[in-house]
DNA sequence: GCATTAGTGAACGGCACCGTTTAATTGAAC
DNA sequence: GTTCAATTAAACGGTGCCGTTCACTAATGC
């Protein structure tokens, strides 16, 4: 019923222009990369392009799609592991931070956001994708730390918002306008962010 | 002795052409603006354009040097006014996120992002002038506190840019995808910022 | 006057790339 | 084997824009 007539399309070439688009457009950057050039990296027609998706901008849309279900995996916050709250805290900063500040990860971001301007949802399908997500894992941590009389936080959101600010730092912009971070930089932020969140929140 | 002979170049030309050259890149883009609409806006001849810059890359630079400039006077945190310590932090954060989350101010940022790769040179520029000397700014103010006996600071500048990452939470990000941000949701951040500042730093 | 430099308008060469078309080939299903 | 659609290579039309050149005019110093 479902079948159309006629040669099917070829799903592992679709596969391969979607990996060779989110190289290009990722590394190189949406203006600066040419469908010729995809179509020859994934070895492929440039029609076949076209057939497949259209327009340049939709085949960037279903690479930022692909990228974003790939994230989607990572933010998985583990909320029955041992140690004290403390250590959970630094645990789940570094990890976090770790994942965040990968060079990829900046680039990746910068032309998502550089991109948002003409096509807000492709913003949007990130955020939802990336921060919320986790955003909401962090906060059913918390939730989980309240009821265990660690931790005595009212709004779970509006915390899990701040732990993660705080960790960042302005290491986040530091990165984005091109700036090393170094490991102790990193270190010291998350040990602040740890220090501060406790002060603010940490059972009686 | 430093007069050159000849023609003098018109600098109001040129301030024109900066003036054009920063609405069309900051507004449409780097690559989506051409040389000829610069000219044609700011009403000169394009051939003007390249003797005084020589080049697009450098009229782009040029035109974030003189926005950068601007930027610089905004960043006077008065240590002296009065009012309890948490009414001046709330005042402080209120101003910076009003600064911050301008529309113009979150698409300026992307713009230079996005050429930070390109010309890291770029982002630099902006750091010095924009985020880092808010930071000594408020780390000055929180000197000056500590000293006050309003609050109990040991690093000021790590504490300065929490307290920034702390009021911008993830509105910050929220904006830069494309969500927009209600006023209540800033003040909510600003208020939870403040909250959590205090309870970590305030003098006992 | 004259030399020198700045600015103008128009045109040009050149390049890169999008998106389409054409004609021919390949692969699956019936 | 026939039918239908996917795929391919090549070429094309079209666009947009960079950076340059040329001939000409305008302002300044001597």
């Amino acid at each position: 019923m479902k079948k159309k007539p006629g040669r099917p399309s070829d799903q592992a070439k679709r596969l391969a222009i979607l990996d060779a688009a989110s190289r290009a457009f990722f590394e190189d950057g949406f203006a600066a990369t040419s469908i010729e050039q995809v179509a020859a990296e994934a070895g492929v027609s440039k029609v076949t392009i076209y057939n497949q998706f259209g327009d340049k901008r939709a085949l960037f849309t279903a690479a930022v799609e692909r990228e974003c279900e790939k994230m989607r995996g990572y933010f998985c916050i583990d909320e029955t592991r041992e140690g004290t709250i403390r250590e959970r805290l630094q645990e789940i900063g570094k990890g976090m931070i770790a994942f965040l500040s990968r060079p990829e990860m900046i680039q990746f971001e910068r032309r998502i956001a550089a991109e948002t301007e003409v096509e807000p949802a492709i913003g949007h399908a990130f955020l939802d994708a990336g921060p919320w997500r986790m955003k909401k894992g962090f906060a059913a941590f918390l939730s989980h730390a309240n009821s265990q009389g660690d931790l005595k936080v009212k709004d779970t959101i509006l915390a899990a918002e701040q732990f993660a600010a705080l960790c960042k730092g302005m290491g986040d912009l530091d990165q984005r306008f091109g700036r090393d971070v170094s490991d102790a930089d990193r270190a010291k932020r998350i040990n602040g962010a740890v220090d501060v969140f406790l002060a603010a929140y940490a059972a009686p």
